[in-house]
DNA sequence: GACCAGGCACATC
DNA sequence: GATGTGCATGGT
């Protein structure tokens, strides 16, 4: 019988060793990581691309910029990543906590210790713990583990905790049991995702899964 | 046409 | 605290 530690620790090696490093996360600056990590609420990541294309075309993937823009401006280029209403007003929270507190840059928030960072994100309305550390993990790259609905299905179908266990429950079983390390934290949560894509969408189990026999 | 996609806030009980 | 619902586009 593993103990946990040695089972998440192989099934991290297994995903590892089956699709490599995924490089995490697909974005060029820690302020787009930010937007990036908003705008993929509940949404495929294709779409949100669409929309960051279309920031970045009307030059106003920045804060300042993002800032003075009317809401129906930034709802439009926004528009294929979904929910662009509420999105874009999530958007305008969190640069109203960047400017206000950060003085609007993303590398003064980076200078700010973990707990106050991650506290004052959540109090930001549209901020909610996945939102939080995808940023805090891969946007200031401090030590966090990202859970997500992918990770929940992996868990629960390999009856390592109950799909129902809250958000503070499958991260802190990550943090108390591996080594507390950014790189691993990073690759481990986009291998989960890259797994899910890969072929775990739909079935109970999955055939030529990387994790069968688990 | 149905179903899904890297959540979150809010109402109601 | 648990459960249900709105938010919306684009790909399969």
């Amino acid at each position: 019988m593993k103990t946990m530690p040695e089972k998440l620790t192989l099934m991290y090696k297994k995903l590892y060793a089956s699709f490599g490093p995924q490089h995490w996360w697909p974005g060029e600056t820690p302020f787009e990581i930010a937007v990036g990590a908003i705008l993929t609420q509940n949404t495929n990541w294709g779409n949100v691309e669409k929309a960051i294309v279309n920031l970045k075309d009307a030059d106003v993937l920045k804060p300042a910029a993002l800032n003075d823009m009317s809401h129906e401006r930034l709802a439009a280029l926004i528009r294929p990543a979904g929910y662009f209403n509420i999105k874009a007003k999530r958007l305008k929270n969190f640069i109203g906590l960047l400017i206000n507190e950060y003085h609007g840059s993303m590398s003064g928030m980076k200078q700010e210790d973990f707990n106050s960072v991650r506290k004052s994100l959540l109090s930001v309305n549209g901020i909610g713990p996945e939102t939080a550390d995808s940023i805090i993990l891969y946007a200031l790259e401090k030590p966090v583990f990202v859970i997500d609905a992918y990770t929940k299905r992996v868990l629960s179908r390999h009856n390592i905790l109950d799909h129902d266990a809250s958000y503070e429950e499958f991260q802190s079983l990550f943090q108390s049991k591996l080594k507390e390390d950014i790189s691993l934290f990073s690759e481990y949560h986009a291998l989960f995702v890259r797994l899910a894509k890969e072929n775990c969408r739909t079935k109970p189990v999955c055939t030529g899964c990387p994790l069968e026999g688990m």
